[in-house]
DNA sequence: CCGAGGCTATCGATCGATCGATCGAACGTC
DNA sequence: GACGTTCGATCGATCGATCGATAGCCTCGG
C-alpha cells in the first residue's frame, strides 16, 4: 500500500492539531481523518499526548538537522544568517501546519515531555544566537540587543506559517528573499543583498520535507 | 467590594484561556480561578464561547480605539507607523495575556462569532497598511512587497507577548524604542531613529489598560 | 417601623453528551 | 496456527450547561 495507516494517523493528527489544537481534536476526530476507527488508531500510537510529542520531535529534529547542513562549514555570519532565514522560512511556507503544532501547542506537554522538546528549539535558536552575535562582535550587524532581536525576528520568519498560501502571488524564492532581505536590514547590515545559496536551501527542504518543493 | 465577580470571571477567562487555551480550560477551572461555583458562573456570562467571543471584542476594541487616538491627525506615515508599532508592543507587553487570546483562539469561534472579531482586527491592520503604502509611495520606506511587509512586522511585533517579561533587563520604553527601530530599518527608512510621542502613547496605554504602566 | 414581595447573587446536585482509553474478538496473510 | 491489523462495544471520567433552592438586600404599602 503507498500510504501507511500509520503515516495516515501522523497526518491527521498534524493537520488536525493544527487547525483545531490539540485539546480541540478529540481522539474519533483524528480516527475519521485516519479513516480508522478510534480502536484502531491505538495500535499505532500512545496516548494523544504521545503522539503529540512525536511530531515535535521529528519536526524540531528535522528542523535542526537541515539547519546545520545548510549552514556546515560557512563562517561568514552574515551568510550563514540569511540562509538559516531562508530555510526557516521555506520549511514554515512547505509545512505550516506541523510549524504551527510546534510553536501554538508546546505547554500543553506535560513537563516531562516537554523538557527534551524545549531541548531542541533551543539547540536551534542558538544556531540563530551565535551567527547574530558572531556578526554584531565583526561589526556587519548593528543592534543594541541582540538577544531582544533574535527573538523578534524569530517570531516574523514563524509567522509565514500563520499566512503563506502557494497559491497567493508570491513564490517560495521570493518570499525567501524577501525575509533574508528583511532581516539583513533589520540588523544595519550593509553587505549585498541576495542568498548566496537559496538554490541549496531548496535542495535541503526538498529532500527533508519530501518532494512538495 | 473592590473586586466584582463579574470581573473576576474575566480575569479568570483571559489566564486560563492564554496560558491553557480554550479547549484546555474547562467550566470548572474559571470557577476556581474566579472563586465562584460553576453554576454562579453563568450568572455572568453565556456560553463559554460567548465569554471568549466578548473578550476578543473588548480587547480589539481597545487596541483599535488607541491606535487611532495616538495616530490622529499625524500626517507623516513614518512618525504614524512608529507611533504604531510602539503602542502594539506596549500593550502586547503589558497584556500579554489578553493579546495571546486574541491571536491564538481566534478560530475557535463559529462563524458567526468569528467575523465581527476579524473585522476588528482587519480594521487595526489596515492602519498599519495606509502608513506603509503612504511611505512607500511618498519614498520613505523602501519595500518591494508592502502587503508581505506589513504582516511580517506585524507578527514580529505581536511575538512580543510570547516572552517579554518586565523583570527582565529592558525597560518598557526600551523595548518599544528597539522595536520601532527594527521596523524602521526593515522598511529601509533613513529618517532619524526614536518614537518621536513616545510618551503619548505610554499616557494612551496607561489610560486604556489601567494603571499598571 | 414593620414585613411582604421582588431582585441579585450564590450554590449543590445533576443532566445528557463526549472524552480518552481498553477490551476481546474477528479478519486476512504467511 | 501465529502474527499484524482492524473493529464494535464499552469503560469510568469529565465535559458544558441547567435545575431548583437558598440567603441577603432593597423597596414600598400600611
Amino acid at each position: 500500500m503507498a500510504v501507511t495507516s500509520r503515516e495516515r494517523v501522523r497526518a491527521a493528527a498534524v493537520k488536525l492539531f493544527a487547525t483545531k489544537g490539540f485539546h480541540g481534536t478529540g481522539i474519533r476526530d483524528l480516527a475519521q481523518e485516519a479513516e480508522l476507527s478510534s480502536a484502531s488508531l491505538y495500535h499505532y500510537m500512545g496516548t494523544k499526548e504521545d503522539l503529540l510529542a512525536e511530531i515535535m520531535h521529528t519536526a524540531l529534529n528535522r528542523l535542526l538537522d537541515a539547519a546545520r547542513e545548510a549552514t556546515a562549514g560557512s563562517p561568514d555570519p552574515v551568510h550563514r544568517l540569511r540562509t538559516l532565514v531562508a530555510l526557516h522560512v521555506l520549511a514554515h511556507a512547505v509545512g505550516p501546519a506541523e510549524t504551527r503544532v510546534v510553536d501554538n501547542e508546546v505547554d500543553v506537554l506535560s513537563p516531562a515531555a516537554r523538557e527534551p522538546v524545549v531541548a531542541l528549539r533551543d539547540a536551534y535558536e542558538n544556531l540563530w544566537a551565535a551567527a547574530i552575535e558572531e556578526g554584531v562582535a565583526a561589526g556587519v550587524f548593528h543592534t543594541e540587543h541582540p538577544a531582544v532581536t533574535r527573538l523578534a525576528l524569530l517570531e516574523m520568519c514563524s509567522g509565514v506559517a500563520r499566512w503563506y498560501s502557494p497559491r497567493g502571488p508570491l513564490a517560495l524564492d521570493q518570499l525567501a528573499e524577501h525575509y533574508a532581505e528583511l532581516v539583513s536590514r533589520a540588523l544595519g547590515c550593509t553587505s549585498p543583498p541576495g542568498v548566496a545559496d537559496l538554490r541549496r536551501c531548496r535542495e535541503i527542504v526538498a529532500k527533508e520535507w519530501g518532494m512538495s518543493v
